[in-house]
DNA sequence: TCCAGGCTGCAACTTTCGATGTAGCCCCGG
DNA sequence: CCGGGGCTACATCGAAAGTTGCAGCCTGGA
């Protein structure tokens, strides 16, 4: 089971540095170079490798946009490779399908297993990075999930829709034009998931459609 | 710069050997173990240790309590440990302010690099329970940082106030009693806050809230 | 077939929100 | 001293949000 690398890197350098790496390492073989974001989407669509070493700063398309493409069509995984780890690009990178991210001083043993890891489904932080995705996570959902959470399920498919909705912070007049009916049957619906999940005003289920997650399906 | 770690764990048998492991590592001392949470943190306060080693199943007080005592405290780093990685356990230690999450079945030289990296202020996680955090983080946080954000700082200390209630999705008169103003006033506020954030209601103005972690001020 | 019960839909009516105009207060610079 | 300008505060009024009663429509069972 060689593990098949696309290696994404603008630096001819780098580039070449990695790509020793990773050829000298059992199991893994490099089958493709990018210089850019766009080339490193096209050729993971050709090659379909198993993973893309991304790097975050390359013209034409930057990696996060280009991690979000190839994660978007599953084409593989991607481990995001990067010299500095500011916070919007390792979240950014994240939020994007990235299965790991690296800083560019990490050594050798470190990306090979990094890659590894990444390929088969797991996740490789580098440890600096760790813990400000730790503090960001925990800081981002602190909340125990609340017990109106437990009777979403209950919602008829209608309800939840206009739930969602809310959560978007539409007012009741959009979300009837969205779903095609009356301002007033919108209120309805408000009226009995509020009543289902004992809530007292549309804020409230607002807020818990973020914790949820749920979104309108854009359409 | 010597390591002192604290290891909490209930098994007899498996508190010895992390003992074992631990000792024999250049740079790291076993100052002391607890088999309880309650044990845990009151040694945690005796001893001031670098790190806590902290086991998630043990009686008396669950690992995840007790790192949220130890942390909230300020008194050490925590390591947690544990068998199996429920994402209720991994999420709930990470929220509690634990600074890495392993699973016992990693090795010795997994463990004293994670011991070493939580001691330095860094993260560590195993690459297995990685995946899923990232996983989650994405879905929790799946948006971009919203324009309205940057413009909360204009906020005056007031509007910031009734923002964070509005989050907590109060209503107006809710927040005049907490506040101690008219509902009339509470509005006034709500309404220049939205126009400086350039939002369309309360509603959109409570996820932004959420987003931002604000809450009202438990007093 | 007919009825019960759940989902969806709409139309009053009441409550809450949000915009707007105005006023007191405090601080800072002239 | 006194005149802005920003913050806080309140009242009023039109526009939303939320409640309640009711009516079609299915589906499953008697």
């Amino acid at each position: 089971m060689t593990i098949h690398v696309l290696v994404a890197e603008d630096q001819a350098a780098v580039r070449q540095g990695l790509v020793l790496i990773l050829g000298a390492a059992p199991g893994i073989e490099v089958v493709g170079e990018a210089a850019d974001g766009e080339r490193a989407v096209r050729l993971a669509r050709e090659l379909r490798p198993d993973l893309v070493l991304m790097d975050v700063q390359m013209p034409r398309l930057d990696g996060v946009s280009a991690t979000a493409a190839i994660t978007a069509e599953r084409l593989a995984e991607v481990l995001v490779l990067t010299t500095f780890d500011f916070d919007a690009y390792v979240f950014g990178a994240l939020r994007a399908g990235a299965g790991g991210f690296l800083l560019k001083d990490s050594d050798a043993e470190t990306l090979i297993a990094a890659v590894r890891a990444v390929a088969a489904g797991e996740g490789a932080i580098a440890p600096a990075v760790t813990r400000r995705l730790i503090t960001e996570f925990a800081r981002t959902a602190p909340r125990a999930p609340s017990p109106a959470a437990a009777r979403v399920p209950t919602l008829t498919p209608r309800e939840h829709q206009v739930l969602a909705h809310v959560g978007a912070g539409l007012s009741n007049v959009q979300i009837g034009r969205r779903l095609g009916m009356a301002e007033a049957t919108v209120k309805t619906h408000v009226s009995r998931l509020l009543g289902k999940l004992d809530l007292r005003s549309r804020v409230q289920a607002a807020v818990l459609a973020q914790e949820l997650g749920l979104t309108p399906d854009a359409r």
